[in-house]
This record gives structure tokens, C-alpha cells and sequence, in this order.
DNA sequence: TATTTTATATGAATTACATTCATATAAAAT
DNA sequence: ATTTTATATGAATGTAATTCATATAAAATA
């Protein structure tokens, strides 16, 4: 004999002690005296005990009937906690912010931005993951990720690209280096050079993709590091010569260890995005991130 | 917008979660997979929350799912706890015992076959009231008790009286009783006499129902005393007699304060009889108490 | 890349089951 | 003893879950 208790049974028995009867709770339930007592009927048969005393009038819970209540004072407030935690599910006052970042460097702007955001949301899972290891927005698509921040919008069903803020890509040479008394950085210039990258594939390094892949100049040397504080450092020691972010390069502009000089005559000017599901910038919060980062980007763009 | 979970939607959570797809949690559960996906599909609208990923194969379980998932995993094994349970009270392992005691006395004999009791049977829930303040019989029908201890079998419909066994009412007075020289008591002896008895209503009392009562003597005093070891003090120093069941008396039998008659020249034979609802001589538990007082009873007897 | 295989979704029909209505029965109150 | 109040019950109704047959879409394979 299989148990089939449902939540029905546990509110019923609830409103029958709370009640303090059967017609009573009907009341309370909005539902027929009648359809309590088939309800009851049933629950007794299916669990085979009696849970109620029927020789008293209205009829009182017995010791299984008492178990049962018990266990339904235990269970009802869970769902209605599940109720309202998927209320603000829904509302989008929580859910899921899992981040896939293909432009390295950001790591720089984005940490004030989600310590701005978490503080905010509390209930959004935020995670990031260095994009590096997959391919992001595949994994954006599949819902593995949340949030893509890339340089490079692609038409992608159900993928919008949000654009946050422009940047250029600058050239960054210890200040004792030759190419300090140069106004621009040419392509060509790289033969010679020792250039120092993140360790990704070149195709996400602006340098390759918009500069010295469609020159087809290969730098004489690469060395790859992981951090931009440690890329910095080898450039200081002049060790090699790197390209990154002007946000990034703000903060040591001033430094006169470096020297910094803009890539080609006119520079090389980039955007950056954040690609999302196109349904999920329906939620607060998500429109909440990218505004958020639009403002910060504003204000690296001052320093 | 009201949400409508089901235990059964719980399982299902859990099954898809355990089986890894919906697929193979419809086999798990003994159901269609259209079925399953039919009602996945529900939950969701009425939960108004994404509960999987579908863009993947087998399906996953989203944030909100494994927040489902989790509840699934804390309630369903309630249930299953308290199937068991309800297993424990079918098969008559547990179950409730209040018992009302008509017969003061019978506390002597019940304590220690209640002790027998309560390590055979842990899980049931024993209770003694002392049948003093309230009409027992009525209450046992009303189930507001489940066991009356009686000396007065009646016809009653629903109600089971079982034979435990026969004792004994006799007279107790002091040792220096000049009662002490007659070889038994007669109604007319006690109309001199104090007669020290429980503080119930005498018809209740033996003495009374027995004796008294049908010969129409009234004892010169009464006092009475609750418990029976105070009764017996008060007959040792000399301050009236009394009339107890002779299981009681066998203790204090070889004791030479006392001296112990039998009623009139045949005694006072009595029987004390468990009275039941008739569908509870079903419960294992409770024929198991009936014979350890027979047994208790047997023992009392040979002392 | 095309194709097969595997997994899920869906509409219509069916079935199961909770609820209602009307009324019977039984306990409590008067 | 009679009325009032509380619960039970059978038949009819309505609703919602399940099945069947089939479409669709993702993953695996060639």
C-alpha cells in the first residue's frame, strides 16, 4: 500500500486543528464541508491509520492525526518560503550572474563595478570565470554563463551585444626605451621588439588582431604573464615592450618609468561589450550590471 | 498567482536530478516521459520560474531547480519517516495508552507490569490517569482513554471487559484490634468501628458495594487517606481498620502489627477486569499488556 | 557537414480523482 | 426528548494528470 499524501492533506489537517473542526476549516479553506470529509476519508484509508477521534463532535486529531500536524507545520513554511524566494526570482531581485570575461585586462574595471552590484543585489550568485579556458559565448548560449564581456560583437541568435564604453589600445615601453621619442607605434615596429601578452590566444589580443596580424609583422619575441601588475613590472625592467587598455595605462601614465604612445597615427580604437541572452535584459539586475559598468567606464575615462 | 506544488513534483525534481533527464526519471517513476514533460512544464508556469536549462540535452536543473531540488531532498524523506511511522501503528508497535485506574489499589500491582511494558514497547505512549475525577467507562468510549482497570464488568456496546483475575477484599486492623480474636468480620462489626478508606465514592469502595451497603451498616467514622501506605500507618497505630484486596495485604501479611480477617465466614470474592475498546484487543501492544497483568497477577497470588 | 540517434515537447483523447450537491446520520445542546 | 450542530456518504460534475501518437531539437556519429 503506497502512501499518496499531498500538500492538500497537510493544509487540511492544519486547518481542522486550527479550526478546530471540519466544518470550520472548510470555511477557512473555501472549500465544501463535504469535500473535507471525502479528503480525510482518503487520507486515512491511503496511510491506514486513524487520524481522527470521529466519537467526539467536532472531531479531534488523534495521536497519528497529531504526527501528521506536526510534520504539516513543518513542511507548509517551506514552500512558502520557496514561494517568495522564487517570487523574487521572478521579480528579478535574485538569480544567477555568472560572468565569462575574453578581454583580460578587465578584471581591472569590473571588480569595483560587482562589489558596487553585490552589495545591491545580495541574492545574485555572482561568479566569474576567466573566459579562457572555453569558448564564451557558445557557453553563453548553452546558459553555462551569464554575462560575456568581449571586444568583438558577433550576429548570434538570441545574443545581444551591449556596448559599455570605448577604449584605446596603447602602447606601453619603459622610459628608457628607443621608441620614447617616437609620436606613434607602426606595426613594423614590433619586429625588433620582445612584446609581452596575456596568455591567450592572439586572436583576443588587440595587438595581433588589429594591428600586427593584418601587417603580417611577428614581434621578434613573446613572453606571456598572467597579471597586469606583473606585465607592468617586466616593462619597467625593460624586458619587453606590452600593449593594454588606456584605463589600464591611466594609472601609471604619470609614473616616469614608462612611456606610453598611441598605436598608428590615429590610434586604435576599440569598444567593448557585454553580451547576454537577449531575454535576460529583462531582468533588473542585469540591466542594473551594465549600467553600472557604463558608469565606472566613465569614470576611468577622466583619470 | 498562486503556486500549486506537488509532492509529486518534488519526486519528479529529484528523480530527473537522480536519473540525469527526463527520460530516464520517467522509467524511474513508472510514468510516460510525456507525462513528466507535461508536468515539469506546469510547475514551471505556475512557479512562473525557469526550473531547467533546455538548451542542453539532457536537461539540467537551473538555480531555482536546484533551490526545488533541495527542498525535494529535506521533505521527501519526512514523509517517508513518517510512513513508517504510520508502518509502526498499523502493525500495533505503537500507539497511544492512557490508562484510567477505577481500582486505587491497582497501582500496587500495575507499576511494575507497566515497567515490563515500556521496555518491550518504546514506542508507545503510556499514560495513567487515576480514574478518580471523571467517569472512566464513558471516557474509554469517548477514546479519551484506551485501558479502564475495573472491578465492575458492565454490558456496554463497543466495550470489552477481559477477566485478569480474582483477589480477595479482607479487613486489616492493628495487632491489638480486638477484632483480632474472631476468625472473620461481619457487616455489623464495622458500625463501631473507624474504617479508613481511598477518597473516592464508596461505590467504588468493596466494603461498601460488598458489604455495607447491602446490610445497610454505617461504619461509626470514616477518614480517608490516599495512598495506601498511608492507610496501612494509620491502621498499624491503632486509629481505625480498613478494608484492602489481598495482593495488597500479602505484604505487610507477616508483619505482627497487623492482623488480617477474611469478610464474613465465605469472603469477599472479587474480579478485576481490563476493560477495552473492542477493536483495540486487535493491537498487538494491547493483548501483550492484558497478559502481563495475568502473569503479574500469577506472581501477586503465591505470595 | 550531413545524418542518425537520442532527448524533450506538444496536441488531442483518455482517465483518474477531487469537489460539489443533496441528503443521511450521529453527537451535543437545549 | 427534541432541536441544533457537526460529520458522513452516494451520485454527479468538473478539473487536472496521464497516455498516445507525433513533432522538434540537441547530441552523436559517419
Amino acid at each position: 500500500m503506497k502512501m499518496h499524501i499531498e500538500f492538500r492533506h497537510l493544509r487540511t489537517i492544519r486547518a481542522i486543528h486550527d479550526a478546530g473542526g471540519v466544518a470550520r476549516a472548510a470555511d477557512l479553506l473555501n472549500i465544501t464541508q463535504s469535500a473535507l470529509s471525502h479528503q480525510i476519508k482518503g487520507l486515512e484509508e491511503q496511510t491506514g491509520v486513524e487520524l481522527f477521534i470521529r466519537k467526539s463532535k467536532p472531531i479531534r486529531l488523534s495521536v497519528a492525526g497529531q504526527r501528521l500536524l506536526k510534520l504539516a507545520n513543518k513542511i507548509l513554511p517551506e514552500i512558502d518560503a520557496l514561494q517568495s524566494e522564487f517570487d523574487d526570482l521572478r521579480a528579478g531581485k535574485s538569480g544567477r550572474l555568472h560572468i565569462a570575461i575574453e578581454c583580460h585586462a578587465c578584471f581591472e574595471w569590473l571588480f569595483p563595478v560587482l562589489e558596487k552590484f553585490r552589495q545591491k543585489w545580495p541574492d545574485v550568485d555572482i561568479d566569474i570565470k576567466p573566459g579562457l579556458a572555453f569558448e564564451a559565448l557558445p557557453a553563453l548560449q548553452k546558459e553555462n554563463v551569464d554575462l560575456v564581456i568581449s571586444s568583438d560583437p558577433e550576429k548570434l541568435s538570441g545574443i545581444t551585444f551591449t556596448h559599455l564604453f570605448d577604449y584605446k589600445s596603447v602602447f606601453v615601453a619603459s622610459a628608457k626605451h628607443p621608441f620614447s621619442k617616437k609620436k606613434w607605434i607602426e606595426a613594423s615596429d614590433f619586429a625588433t621588439e620582445t612584446l609581452i601578452t596575456y596568455p591567450v590566444d592572439r586572436t583576443r589580443l588587440d595587438v595581433f588582431s588589429q594591428l600586427l596580424i593584418p601587417n603580417k609583422i611577428e614581434p621578434a619575441h613573446i613572453r606571456q604573464a598572467d597579471l597586469t601588475s606583473i606585465i607592468l613590472l617586466l616593462v619597467a625592467s625593460d624586458r619587453g615592450v606590452t600593449v593594454l587598455p588606456d584605463w589600464v595605462v591611466s594609472e601609471i601614465k604619470n609614473n616616469s618609468d614608462y612611456t606610453v604612445k598611441p598605436l598608428k597615427k590615429t590610434g586604435v580604437q576599440r569598444g567593448l561589450f557585454a553580451a547576454t541572452r537577449t531575454e535576460c535584459l529583462e531582468k533588473p539586475f542585469m540591466r542594473n550590471l551594465i549600467d553600472l559598468a557604463g558608469q565606472e567606464a566613465g569614470r576611468l575615462q577622466k583619470d
